[in-house]
DNA sequence: TATCATTTGTTCGTATGTATC
DNA sequence: CGATACATACGAACAAATGAT
């Protein structure tokens, strides 16, 4: 029977929330360790599996990270460090975007259709696209992959594009701008749990979430051009927006 | 011994890959529910605990979800209905936030101090402030935590925040810029899983993670005034930014 | 309404493998 | 090398929710 933990309501779930509001009140501090498994079995009375479970909670909480052979650390649970800066500055003909990044690899150009959310997004639905792929990483070692999708028709109106699709963002701003287009942006942020190829890409070694940007690149009628997506570990990033107060009340969906 | 899983590398994590891949590629549609942990079992010759991490992992990815008695569905992968647009517009004297919400409760005032991450944000080391907390519904009943946080310096340059911090960000703009500052916003974005009582004050019934915003109100002189903090389920809600090209390369940490 | 089979949730015990120190 | 600690896997039992009979 457990010492201090009564029944109902998972007692490896009891034992988590105890564990967890230890370490938020600074009983154990970030790169500590934590008791070993069989120390919690004893101090709790509970089996293995109980104290195993709750650890595992502890992990998927963000809060602590296991070694193999050693023992259970707690987390930081600090700002992440890289700080992906997602404004574009504009000097006469020139563009620059905030967060620049070497590319681990040479970008992959693909040919592929809109679908699903680009699709919506672009406002096309299953039009032909190039698709560039690239795998960028900071100074911090922090990797983030960036794909940008180029409508055909799009790239047809600015040959500059159909010629090498694998252009970096700022010169494909340039290029639509010296076409003619008034640019303007649209950022969508949300997050998810990782895929296992999209974990093993930014080389997460543990579970934590990604950040998942879609940034749409519209001319002055607000229609979309090209559509850029950015995922990189919610741990080891956060993006910084600049915001200005805007004038004209012109909203849409 | 498994029929046709090999050994290295953690069965469960290898049956967890495969259910995922049959996910992703449509073999079990959204709103189907899996094969049952008895099943399971047999299909890939291994044990009930092993089924059961290999399901976890699942739920952790995001891609399921299982209801006692019933079974495990398979998750839709959409992107979430709710689109907090995070853009600021002003006409004359009066600003609007993007996105409006209700309050479920009233706002709650209390005094306290800048630290960790609000006195690094707020330039202000353990400086008094007034703090409001709100909590947001929207028509769709996702729920989001606004904390505003207001330095006593800036509160006693403007009377009007001293008297009532509880008024709305929009508001608080207003009487800024009423008080001669130029209103500028820094946005960061990240993202972590819930501590418990985060996930309790979301009702977030899963464990998904959530979307942490710091927008800081900063006057002509990049001097950050104000700081809001906003929470809210990454499953339900989506962040949207208005990104202008912006002309001079002005740049801080 | 009540019962029952199915399904997931929780907990225990036990054994073995493997990384770290 | 040995002790410690986490990782994985199996078996077993009962609880609790669900849905159909």
């Amino acid at each position: 029977m457990p010492e201090d933990l009564v029944r109902p309501d998972a007692m490896y779930k009891q034992l988590a929330a105890r564990l967890a509001q230890a370490i938020s009140e600074g009983e154990y501090e970030p790169g500590d360790l934590l008791p070993s498994e069989t120390q919690l079995m004893e101090r709790y009375g509970v089996s293995r599996p109980t104290v195993r479970s709750a650890v595992a909670e502890l992990r998927s909480m963000g809060l602590a990270q296991s070694q193999h052979g050693r023992g259970t650390l707690v987390r930081s649970v600090a700002l992440p460090a890289t700080v992906i800066d997602r404004t574009v500055t504009r000097s006469g003909k020139r563009f620059t975007v905030g967060w620049e990044a070497d590319e681990a690899e040479f970008p992959a150009v693909t040919r592929g259709h809109t679908t699903g959310v680009t699709a919506q997004l672009l406002d096309r639905e299953e039009e032909a696209a190039f698709i560039v792929d690239r795998l960028l990483t900071d100074t911090t070692g922090t990797r983030t992959t960036h794909r940008v999708t180029i409508p055909f028709d799009v790239a047809h109106d600015v040959p500059e594009l159909a010629k090498s699709p694998d252009t970096e963002p700022a010169a494909i701003y340039a290029a639509l701008t010296a076409a003619g287009h008034t640019l303007t942006w649209t950022e969508y942020v949300t997050a998810r749990s990782p895929l296992p190829d999209e974990r093993a890409a930014l080389r997460m070694p543990d579970t934590g979430p990604i950040l998942v940007t879609y940034r749409v690149t519209l001319n002055g009628d607000d229609r979309p051009l090209i559509l850029e997506e950015l995922h990189t570990s919610a741990e080891r990033a956060q993006l910084a927006f600049r915001v200005t107060a805007e004038k004209a009340p012109a909203r849409r969906r």
